[in-house]
RNA sequence: GGAGGGAUGGCUGAGUCCGGUUGAAGGCGCUCGACUCGAAAUCGAGUGAACGUUUGCGCGUUCCGUGGGUUCGAAUCCCACUCCCUCCGCCA
């Protein structure tokens, strides 16, 4: 969320912002409401002091054995006033907060303008798309030929986007995230993390995907608690309500999770294969920076994504998202692209975000250099990546004509196989 | 699931029975100063956050797990909830 004091005094900037997002959001509603409050509070305060200091008058005269019905009537009637402001003031707050949490995070400059997909900005390829000398068939056809997923049971079992992985397939899937997790905890210099999966409102509201994405996520039943849709939301939350030393950052995790997403909305789109399923698993990058270097730690943490993707050879690009584009709570994202050759097209399998501080500052996220003041950290994270969509490119970039895929070579140790078929 | 104990500032830990300068003793840590060639030890001073207000110094309000209640006044009394610990039962 953003300092209701910098709304407040830069109207103009946030409102800007805004529009750079594509976003009609006003903030009339919040600056009609942020004054009210502030009038309203001065009162009350006043009649606060008054009651203070009258009762501690009480207090005295009371000791001294002496008579204060008088004053004692007064302030019934003060403290009954002070109740019914209190309470008003107490809505507005709500209000307010509820306003200031429905706020987007404003983009960095470097964001491109524009509002859909097609205007995103491409930073750089990766690779050499394939050439097959037949027809590339999409991961679905491979994967049910080679008998390595059941989308038929899954969807039986479960629901529809819902799969099961299967000998050689279930394999791969534990292949990646294992050396996915190797090749950041020991080359990138991440601390691994095993987060619980399901979390409550409160660590959800502080990564921002409540209140306005409450429909995007599984929640359970009679209970304030939800599925995670990422790692990111117990990772990021590890820290909330803390203020960390100074010297510990930047702090870089990684972690393991299994994703759970309603994908309400999404109906009709990617319903084949394993691009948009309900659970899926990912490895999530997630760091806490200081102010002054968060933008450089996004290129590098980007670069520790993209490092996934040159170690199995699946060619991508990054680009990066226009304004439009941007996720609610990200300054500026990056998202990287794989190949797939069934789709013809690059697919999303990393977003890597810098947050600033509106993570931070939902989350009460704060860091201290030894004798200044506490301030808020940056958190930035993004996926190093998707399994689900990386086994899918595995699939479509190694098919080969007889319907075997080969396994790349960073993944036989963990395999043991070269083949798949 | 049953029985009991607990939650106070960066940490530790009093205060809670008997409500009144207690934002909260003492200790540790930290900061500044003195001493010292320097350091340790010692001594002195200081040391929370949020919100509001103010050009600034400052001032005010709120905060003792959370939310309500009683009262002129609550860390202290009452109610509900959450979390933690111990023992028993059950269980991967």
């Amino acid at each position: 969320m953003l300092d209701a004091k910098f709304v407040r005094s830069n109207p103009k900037a946030v409102a800007e912002g805004l529009k750079k997002r594509s976003s009609d959001i006003s903030l009339d509603n919040f600056l009609n409401l942020d004054e009210k409050r502030r009038s309203l509070l001065n009162e009350v305060e006043q009649m606060k002091n008054k009651r203070n200091t009258v009762s501690e008058e009480i207090g005295k005269l009371k000791k001294a054995g002496q008579d204060a019905e008088n004053m004692v009537l007064e302030m019934r009637q003060v403290s009954q006033d002070i109740k019914e402001m209190d309470e008003k003031i107490k809505e507005i707050e709500a209000n307010l907060q509820n306003e200031l949490l429905s706020i987007p995070n404003i983009p960095h400059t470097s964001v491109p303008q524009g509002t859909i997909e097609e205007d995103n900005e491409e930073m750089r390829k990766w690779g050499d798309i394939p050439n097959f000398n037949f027809e590339a068939k999409p991961h679905w056809d491979i994967g049910e030929a080679l008998d390595i997923v059941d989308f038929e049971r899954g969807a039986k079992v479960s629901g529809s986007r819902f799969t099961f992985y299967k000998g050689l397939g279930a394999r791969l899937e534990r292949a990646l995230i294992n050396f996915m997790l190797d090749t950041h905890t020991r080359q990138h210099g991440y601390t691994e993390i095993f987060p619980p999966f399901i979390v409550n409102s409160s660590a959800m509201t502080g990564t921002g995907q409540l209140p306005k994405f409450a429909e995007e996520m599984f929640k359970l039943e009679g209970r304030d608690q939800y599925l995670i849709p990422t790692a990111e939301v117990p990772v990021t939350n590890m820290y909330r309500e803390e203020v960390l030393e100074g010297e510990k950052l930047p702090i870089y995790h990684t972690a393991y999770s299994g994703c759970f997403r309603a994908e309400a909305g999404a109906h009709g789109r990617d319903t084949r294969g394993l691009i948009r399923q309900h659970q899926f698993n990912k490895i999530e990058l997630v760091k806490f920076s200081k102010p002054e270097t968060s933008y450089e730690e996004l290129e590098k943490l980007t670069k520790n994504a993209e490092t996934i993707l040159q170690k199995l050879g699946l060619p991508y690009r990054v680009v990066t998202l226009c304004g439009g584009d941007l996720g609610f709570s990200a300054a500026k994202t990056y998202d990287i692209e794989v190949w797939m050759p069934g789709y013809g097209t690059y697919r999303e399998i990393s977003s890597c975000s810098n947050f600033e501080d509106y993570q931070a500052r939902r989350a009460n996220i704060k860091y201290r250099e030894s004798k200044s003041k506490a301030q808020y950290v940056h958190t930035l994270n993004g996926s190093g990546l998707a399994v689900g969509r990386t086994l899918a490119a595995i699939l479509e970039n190694f098919q080969q004509e007889d319907g075997t895929v080969m396994v790349p070579e960073v993944l036989r140790p963990y395999m043991g196989v070269d083949w798949i078929g």
